[in-house]
DNA sequence: CAGCTGGATGAAAACGTTTACATCGGGAGC
DNA sequence: GCTCCCGATGTAAACGTTTTCATCCAGCTG
């Protein structure tokens, strides 16, 4: 039915070793069969078979990545990162959404092996070492965005904890002292850091923690939309909300607005990860830059040079923080945040390489 | 190094075969050597090759994506969708994007030939025809939102003439007569019904075709921005803006809050797609609903479909349309559109099987 | 001219599964 | 007590590549 690389070999008369040959210029072969066999091989059409190939070079050229989801624009910006990394290095990606916890997160690996040569896992909800339970020994993975455990397994994160403490610090000194914080899930990882962050920007302002000023949401807009609604309700409302990430951001303010509370006069909104959609919003919305992108092509390529060996030793496990930094636009209402004449998503912006340094801790 | 069947076969003492049986359950096996022969995978972890069992089967549990970009919400919704149904019928998917043009979409295939048993191309850009070219022959594939050309693939689109033109009767009814419309990209087959059904409903409005009120965007951000400020700058300004897709529609209103021209009181603006966060923006933005989700989810069951021979003969194309609704908001300046007192994204919306019927053509 | 060297090729053994096909019991039917 | 069938297993042939090894021949070197 489906042509094969036999096919080829017969219709012009030589061996499959050679066809092999010339198809991956893998050896010499003289021009003429080169030619006769390149020939055949177009007149039929003929592409070989990837899981042939992957088992017979031990190597499938493909990538594993596992999400705990695909919602929102934070997921797929970092799968953009990823995936033009990967592609630079000719590498498919095999993708696997979803998955929450460390079993489903270890039936998808079982549903990879074989097909891929390393894994990119998030799984800011899982602790980093149940992760490594489920891998298989010595599989080449990278974590992204995992809990920072002793685990043996190579991880890269954003610096959640110092851009958290940079935007208090920012709020706090826009006089509003009164922050409200809608924090993220309980057991996600950086929902934990950019808490911590935000503690420790009070606490060395001296301000006291007001557990009434604490929600928790879980990273969607109708989470931040209801994490607005309770901090409005409360004896004291705050000046500003502190959203532990950009959907919950803007599902605060659009309660906000509903309420008729302008902001950022009568309240400063501010988010965290800058996704692309952020600076487009009204306001637009101050926030701490992520590099969602640059995190994911980043990580691909720490995980692609694990591949090639120039690896660091298998069994040590480096941790990599990208930096983050302050984008101050309208919704913080600082007097410095001019509107922009342009817009600051330029084409060169869209295929979204940061340069952002590694900051190995 | 990598632990076999082989390994697992030797250490319970049975042959492979066996081995394979009892991991399959594909032929009776008496219950001690079943027993035996899980703890002793068990206890080695072993897990089957992904591409020595597609070889073998000769099928891959696995679909491939082939997605123009990956930029936006609009493809994290249709993967997110495609992921769903994939995953409910245990199958891995296989992603590649960054496809424009009918050559980059052929090797994205031939990547996958052997690996992946059917394929979802998404390519607006680029003619079905020329799409058809490049696919393996007869090779189980769904074109979505391909445009209506009358090739032999089985293609899934949603009803873009019939949402524009409903959207335009709308703003018509608003009293806004003189409309701003932001197309997208010349050959994007979505953007062109779009603008087809705009045009219908001004005609049947006995409304002329103003070539000032027509600029051309690219479905981003940036483009519905500059298209704004285009359209603000010919000689008498509309008093709408719909623009061809969400982003478009965003970035045009960030435009207009620049230039402090209030949405909708002074210019009502209206997108396409409505994207997930279409109803956090302030104003609310009113769209039409595409049910990106249910897209992706429906094109893959009707590749599923295909694959289980539940299909239609494989030489006949069929077509299917999903409707689209429209969704009054905030920013049209509707007197209907009260704010909701609660977002509509409720955690079963987020879900998104919208149960849209398909109407074929 | 004997002995190398090396370019061009083919035969066949991997790679790790699944799956015909074959074998061997033993119990049921007569 | 003889078939017949069926459950439980093993052997080996696929699946479609790549790659090692071997072979052959031509052209050098000495």
């Amino acid at each position: 039915m489906t042509v094969t690389i036999k096919d080829v070999a017969r219709l012009a008369s030589v061996s499959v070793a050679t066809v092999s040959r010339v198809l991956n210029s893998s050896a010499p072969v003289s021009p003429d069969t080169r030619e006769r066999v390149l020939q055949v091989a177009r007149s039929l059409h003929f592409v070989p078979n990837g899981s042939a190939r992957s088992l017979s070079r031990r190597r499938a050229a493909a990538l594993g990545v596992i999400l705990p989801d695909l919602y929102g624009e934070f997921f797929s910006e970092l799968l953009r990162g990823i995936d033009q990394a990967a592609q630079r290095a000719s590498h498919s990606l095999l993708v696997s959404s979803s998955h929450h916890d460390a079993r489903g997160i270890g039936s998808a690996i079982r549903a990879m092996r074989g097909r891929v040569d390393g894994l990119l896992i998030m799984a800011p909800e899982v602790d980093a070492a149940d992760v490594a339970e489920v891998l298989p020994a010595d599989f080449p993975t990278v974590l992204i965005n995992g809990a920072a455990a002793s685990s043996s397994v190579q991880t890269i994160t954003v610096d959640n904890f110092g851009g958290a403490q940079a935007m208090t610090e920012h709020l706090l000194s826009l006089g509003r002292r009164r922050i409200g914080f809608i924090a993220g899930a309980a057991h996600n990882a950086d929902a934990l850091e950019r808490e911590r962050g935000h503690h420790a920007a009070l606490q060395s302002a001296g301000l006291p923690i007001d557990p009434e000023l604490y929600v928790r949401g879980d990273f969607s807009e109708e989470s931040g939309w209801q994490g607005a609604a309770t901090l409005m309700g409360i004896l004291s409302p705050p000046a500003a909300i502190f959203a532990a990430n950009d959907a919950m951001a803007i599902g605060a303010i659009s309660y906000l607005r509903e309420q008729d509370i302008t902001v950022p006069e009568r309240m400063a909104v501010v988010g965290f990860d800058d996704i692309p959609v952020a600076r487009y919003l009204n306001p637009s919305l101050t926030t701490v830059r992520v590099g969602i992108a640059a995190l994911g092509q980043q990580a691909t390529a720490l995980l692609l040079d694990a591949l090639d060996n120039r690896a660091p030793p298998t069994n040590v496990a480096s941790r990599s923080v990208l930096p983050t930094h302050l984008v101050i636009r309208g919704s913080c209402g600082s007097p410095t945040s001019a509107p922009s004449r342009q817009p600051a998503a330029s084409s060169t912006a869209r295929n979204g390489f940061d340069e952002t340094p590694i900051v190995s801790h």
